[in-house]
DNA sequence: CGGCGCTTTGACTCGAATCAATAGGAGTGG
DNA sequence: CCACTCCTATTGATTCGAGTCAAAGCGCCG
């Protein structure tokens, strides 16, 4: 191989479907591989083009939305590193895919990658349980978005955010304050609860000053009691 | 074989997953295969029970559904003749699944049927396929939940029942007058769109009086205007 | 006929959207 | 270092849509 294994310094190898190939299947995906960074903000597909790739997502955070015809905007999944991206089968891409922070992409070429798929029975099956884990956080949504008030959204989004954040690294005391950065300015948290920026940031100035959260600068938040969170989240 | 080979009545064996496997692959299916009729309103799941059963549906029509802790409840999805049914691989049930009418299902032991499965890619695959279109889907309704108003949400729910009603038989002319009968009282309508009964109730007198549709009773509805319809659905 | 469940309708309330300023904060250039 | 700008976030005043509460109306079946 003229090329260094691209795989070897792979942050996700074992979380990915990858985790499902030996060493040696790996190589038929390394062939079609190639890593492709993108900025904060950056759209990576528009709802509607052809589609053309999957990827496995290394690093950053990514959502999926859908443009309303009034400007705004829906987010309707986050993805986060080691989560599979793309819609396998699919002629057309079905929704927008944009980084939320810097990020970094294995990318496939989509027909290839499929053929993969049947090549590794073991890598199919653990897309499949993937997209049914998926399935249900999108019917978990639905839930949410249809039945909480603004109040219960924002609790929960922010517990969401909080276990998110405490299983990459930065673990505290779970009972005791724990501070983490948002990856999401209040415009997106708004476009993910499915109300606008100026209720995102009334409740979080409610929470503030019930003292259950703080806002110590920057896009940091500290949990203060997240017993009175969780109460909140509904 | 001591039994009728019960697939050979089967209303969907083109349709279902089981469309995927020819006579012979079908046995191992018939051997694990049960009929089971449901009443209209009765429960076959309940979320939080042990996941047992996966099924094919034969006819009528069942709902995904979340209950509040207030007694609400909110559907997810639902399922038509031909659909699958059940969540492999998890070991609980996530949604209460129950009949909107009288069906008829085709019931797998989830276990057995998750070696199908292995046993047969094309069948899984299918599956693949399936599952990937429902989150399609769900991801669909995350965004009507969340941003469409009250009147969008009941013009498009007339329309996908139209749609649904058309496609399986009683077909008319698409741009007149169309008949159907709701497979939903309003009450599921509510619970599907995310609003109270009395909203429905409105939208639905709003758009009689609008002369858009016409209640002949019952549950019948007939769609006087869909080109109206289709622009009151956002 | 009477009772029961579903639906419609009305009056009123309340929560979140909208409209409109104001305040911070990061980066830029004088 | 400060003034300026741009962008995001916060806060306030007001409106509006859908929920809530309450009361009929209707159809169905015993």
């Amino acid at each position: 191989m003229t090329e260094a294994d691209p795989c070897a310094d792979c942050a996700v190898r074992d979380q990915s479907l990858c985790g499902s190939l030996t060493a040696n299947e790996l190589d038929s995906l390394n062939r079609l591989g190639r890593r492709r960074r993108v900025a904060r903000g950056e759209t990576i597909a528009w709802a509607g083009e052809d589609n053309i790739v999957c990827a496995n997502l290394l690093s950053g955070v990514l959502k999926l939305s859908s443009a309303m015809l009034d400007g705004r905007e829906q987010t309707v999944g986050l993805l986060y590193p080691a989560d599979f991206v793309g819609q396998p089968f699919a002629d057309q891409v079905d929704f927008n895919l944009t980084a939320l922070t810097d990020a970094e992409l294995c990318v496939f070429p989509r027909q290839p990658f499929e053929q993969v798929l049947s090549d590794h029975a073991r890598m199919e099956r653990l897309l499949l349980q993937r997209v049914l884990a998926a399935l249900g956080d999108a019917r978990s949504r639905i839930v949410a978005l249809a039945r909480r008030s603004a109040p219960a959204k924002v609790a929960g989004c922010l517990l969401d955010m909080a276990d998110r954040a405490a299983s990459t690294g930065c673990r505290a005391t779970p009972a005791g304050p724990f501070t983490f950065d948002l990856p999401l300015a209040r415009g997106e948290m708004a476009d993910i609860l499915g109300v606008t920026i100026e209720t995102v940031s009334r409740q979080m100035t409610a929470l503030k000053r019930a003292g259950i959260i703080a806002l110590p600068g920057g896009r940091a938040v500290t949990i203060l009691d997240r017993i009175a969170l969780q109460a909140r989240a509904g």
